[in-house]
DNA sequence: ATAACTGCAAATCTTTTGCTTACAG
DNA sequence: CTGTAAGCAAAAGATTTGCAGTTAT
């Protein structure tokens, strides 16, 4: 892998929020200051294909991009509120079970999976009718 | 509600289909050959804020078109095999559990609900590596 | 040498917007 | 009348691609 792949690697993992691909060139940039928008669509691609990450769409509550996100051991919802714009995550066992069951009943075989919430989190839920 | 936007959400409810905006624009020119693209996407947007429709992305299976359906009493999940494109739906009430225990958990309050899976579809499994 | 990676610029594709005219309540 | 809807054409935004030069195996 070429360093500037690791580069990108390593700012996705090591971000703590979602990113998208502008915001991860924006990144980039500060350490390689030649790293071309077409560089990081096509490692994202990559790393999408080779499973390494996940690409969410954050319910395109903020137009039509792409977030990204290093792959967890453990699979998660994402939930949006429309109005503050928040994103958090939520994992279950639940949702591990529903997978199964998806498995077993479907015999569909899982290579990704993306569950996205949208509405209002708690604090927005008072005070605001959007 | 006009003429038009009756037509559009008549193709929405009797598409056994799911629709991107190109195809559902194509289909209601049949019968009103004047309409235009932005009436589609002003429709479309209108519809969703109602939420009388559902968006989809089916893990971008073919671009970054959006696809729509009507809103069913249930959600259910949207499975895309790479190889074949099927797009097969699984609704269970586990995935209703997993709402009601996400709800219950972190207090959000789920106004929309999308659960995309990405894979291989039972027949597709047998001879491909993709 | 051969294959993979990069920058650059242009192209693509879908969706959105401004403006003007037409229509509905 | 007054507000909403529609057509048209142009704009916008994100992502992709062709090509030529570079780097790595």
């Amino acid at each position: 892998m070429t360093a500037q792949r690791r580069l990108l690697v390593g700012i996705i993992q090591d971000s703590p929020r979602h990113l998208d691909a502008a915001r991860l060139l924006e990144i980039a940039r500060k350490q390689d200051p030649d790293i071309d928008r077409a560089t990081v669509y096509r490692t994202l691609a990559l790393l999408k294909n080779r499973g390494l990450i996940d690409e969410l769409d954050l319910m395109h509550i903020e137009g039509e991009k792409h977030y990204y996100e290093a792959k967890t051991n453990r699979d998660h919802c994402h939930m949006a509120c429309f109005r503050c714009g928040a994103i958090m995550e939520y994992a279950s066992s639940s949702f591990e079970k529903l997978k199964k069951e998806i498995v077993k009943q479907s015999g569909f075989q899982i290579r990704v999976v993306r569950l996205e919430v949208g509405g209002f989190c708690k604090r927005c839920q008072k005070g605001s009718t959007l």
